[in-house]
DNA sequence: TTCTCAACTGCAAGAGAGTTGCAAAAAGAA
DNA sequence: TTCTTTTTGCAACTCTCTTGCAGTTGAGAA
């Protein structure tokens, strides 16, 4: 991944660097997408030093490149991001009760988003599909 | 819907009062759901004097009476209020150009949350199914 | 109608997510 | 190593939404 975000980087004329090494390398080892301050602390963890607003403009960078995906869980009132290499258009599913978030493998909305297509005469780019729920510990 | 207000209110040990029908009011005349301060300004428009503070406050009341609902527009990042009276369950597509918010009656999700509850053996509360991009005059 | 008191409102201040300006630091090409 | 341009850290700021508190008001009781 190293090697493929130091191409995109020169693409685009920007500049590999410690922080956005370090924030991709976080954001490939975690199973579900982190809020910036939960990256921020995940950094700090690892002793990686970057401050909260290098988090925010490396996220939003890499989110250029088309590295990462931004995303809204339901009713949580931030952004979240996650990895995009290697992983199939997915939704998610997140519990009200400790704030677990799984990955649902699936999306229903293709033929749907034909229909609307013709019904609305919108054109559809991006589409939000995400559950709230209780999961099996909390319920 | 003042007469419903009133009981539901009453039923909640609470009180009927000017700023709660004007909310109410506001939200009952919009063709799509409003952001706190795109409320906040109507009611300015009506010379409707209340409190930005207010207008929350209220907004939180009438949600847990069940009167509105709460959603977020894919990567807006703010919430919008819509009533709930005579309307069914439905989703929204947001033009990225003009902002303008269309409904769409439809919900494809009955057979896919039970197939959710199966495999992931979370029991599903809520959804939030946000489309968004280019109106037909923005296009 | 007036009284009474809990519910409500407005103001000021605060919390949290995210952004901007600018000077200092660092990447990377020459 | 030098030089130019991008990037970073810090401070300050914006925007959405919340909280504390003192003064106001709705509505049941007298």
């Amino acid at each position: 991944m190293a090697v493929k975000l130091k191409d995109e980087l020169k693409a685009a004329g920007r500049r590999l660097t410690r922080p956005r090494q370090a924030v991709l390398e976080v954001l490939e080892q975690c199973q579900y997408p982190l809020t910036a301050s939960e990256l921020y602390q995940q950094l700090q963890e690892h002793h990686v030093s970057i401050d909260l607003v290098t988090v925010y403009r490396t996220l939003t960078v890499l989110k250029e490149l088309g590295l990462i995906t931004q995303l809204e869980l339901h009713q949580e009132g931030q952004f979240r991001y996650e990895i995009r290499e290697g992983r199939e258009h997915h939704h998610h599913i997140r519990c009200q009760g400790c704030g677990k978030i799984a990955d649902l493998l699936l999306c229903p909305l293709k033929k749907l988003t034909a229909f609307i297509e013709k019904e609305t005469r919108f054109i559809v780019e991006h589409h939000s599909l995400e559950f709230s729920g209780w999961c099996p510990k909390c319920q």
